[in-house]
DNA sequence: TAAACTAGTTTATATTATAAACCAAATATA
DNA sequence: TATATTTGGTTTATAATATAAACTAGTTTA
């Protein structure tokens, strides 16, 4: 076969949004996330989850004053996996 | 929101990778897509009417001797939307 | 002539994505 | 000061999708 599995936890469009947000900064919060990539909050919150239970982001949970604040941080794994994924989609990109 | 919609018929790594195959192509067979993409018969025959039905592509029956043939050729309208999803890919992948 | 192969299609199932419904706390409103 | 609304989420139900298994129809081979 000449086209490499794609990553599937990555080939989503939510997911995939959310790890290019997270790759180009150090961490982000749900609430910015969910308006960059105009998700609802209970996907966004689904997503990464998954994200975050196979390794390729932190999420950290903690209080800003009164309010909840949920931040967000690719880790290695999970920047190792997008380049990965980047590389195999070429493939299926420029025959 | 900075990120576009996919094409979701695209953002499929099987009709993608059978786009991929057929832009660059005059017209290629049914058991040929099926070699290059490593598909099940089943799987690529539901996703080449997904891809005919939007008219993405067209697909031809016919017969080789007294074996049926499928041909399948890309259409202007695939060409315009395998681009359109090209394009739009880029921006999740290079932030 | 029966078994196995070719070239598919149809259908059932598993997976996935997504939004709707929900929750707890804080803040605004009447 | 009740009570409505907003904020920042999570949980769960449902819709959509992908995929393989089962099937069909005809052909070749043993």
């Amino acid at each position: 076969m000449q086209f490499k599995t794609l990553d599937p936890l990555l080939h989503s469009q939510l997911r995939l949004a959310i790890m290019s947000l997270l790759i180009s900064v150090e961490s982000a919060e749900f609430v910015y996330i969910k308006e960059q990539t105009a998700a609802t909050a209970g996907n966004l919150s689904v997503q990464l989850d998954k994200l975050s239970t196979a390794g390729y982001i932190k999420v950290t949970k903690a209080f800003e004053g009164k309010k909840p604040k949920t931040t967000c941080k690719i880790t290695a794994k999970g920047v190792n996996a997008f380049e990965t994924y980047v590389k195999d989609l070429q493939q299926y990109l420029k025959p």
